[in-house]
DNA sequence: ACGGTTGCCGTTATGGTATAACGTGTTGCA
DNA sequence: TGCAACACGTTATACCATAACGGCAACCGT
């Protein structure tokens, strides 16, 4: 069974199952947590959230965040090209934002380049404070 | 018991034995890798280890690697500026370089403040092949 | 129709990463 | 002297991620 959503490939039951925990959520989450989080969906063990959570990255409609091991829904994920190249990561509220900045990717290439480095996938993450927690 | 070593403040006697294995290794170590070539120097838990990297790398001697949960000596120690931003990591080696590039931190800085985030820290990794692999 | 292959799924077990909580000893200083 | 700060040691536990097995359904070429 499957459930068609992005145009490309339809998702299983359990990968809409895992991406609609996340675009629910308010903030990333962890694999455990969403695990949690539908247990009365039948879920019972980590592996059925991490096997999900491979695909939908690999369809770009979830991302990784590596400095918090936990994982966001992609914010445009109606568009095809989800080229978020950078996220801001509020330690106050957890609000997660995509930046899309082609200056920055092609000044990161220019550096890869520089120095003979051959480019497969940039990790980039702002901490910091967003700016209505900044205010409050 | 303390050694000096980089001009601001003196390094415990654990601190010491991590960042020597930190600069001895030939590439990022996770911290229980380094825990285990500390055995026989008498270390015996994680913490004595987790303990001994958040002090260097609140100190500008260390460096975490979020995407590979793992920790590198910072390639310049002597210079008291640790301005380091990015890193290429070679995922064949495991080499990594540090970048310092004063146009890309202003281009992060600049990104942040259009959208009122006040920037605490930023973690750019660059994965990929380095040039000795590329050409092998 | 058959067999082979592929992809998703469920389950159990295990491995790898990180911290909580408690107590000790030392130092420095009011 | 008393106390605050800090590094340390130890045990236990929490959190993150994958290995390895087997089953089931869909697809494909013969």
């Amino acid at each position: 069974m499957t459930v068609s959503l992005h145009g490309q490939t339809d998702l299983t039951k359990n990968q809409t199952l895992v991406f609609g925990a996340l675009s629910e959520a308010d903030g990333p989450l962890s694999a455990y947590t969403i695990l949690d989080r539908l247990r009365d969906k039948g879920f019972r063990a980590p592996l059925q959230v991490y096997r999900a959570l491979d695909k939908l990255v690999e369809f770009g409609l979830v991302h990784r965040l590596e400095s918090l091991n936990a994982f966001v829904a992609c914010r445009h994920p109606q568009c095809d090209s989800h080229e978020t190249i950078a996220f801001t990561i509020c330690d106050r509220c957890n609000q997660v934002e995509e930046i899309t900045d082609p200056s920055l990717a092609k000044r990161l290439k220019q550096l890869a380049d520089r120095s003979g480095f051959i480019l497969q996938k940039s990790t980039i993450e702002l901490r910091g404070t967003c700016q209505g927690c900044a205010v409050a």
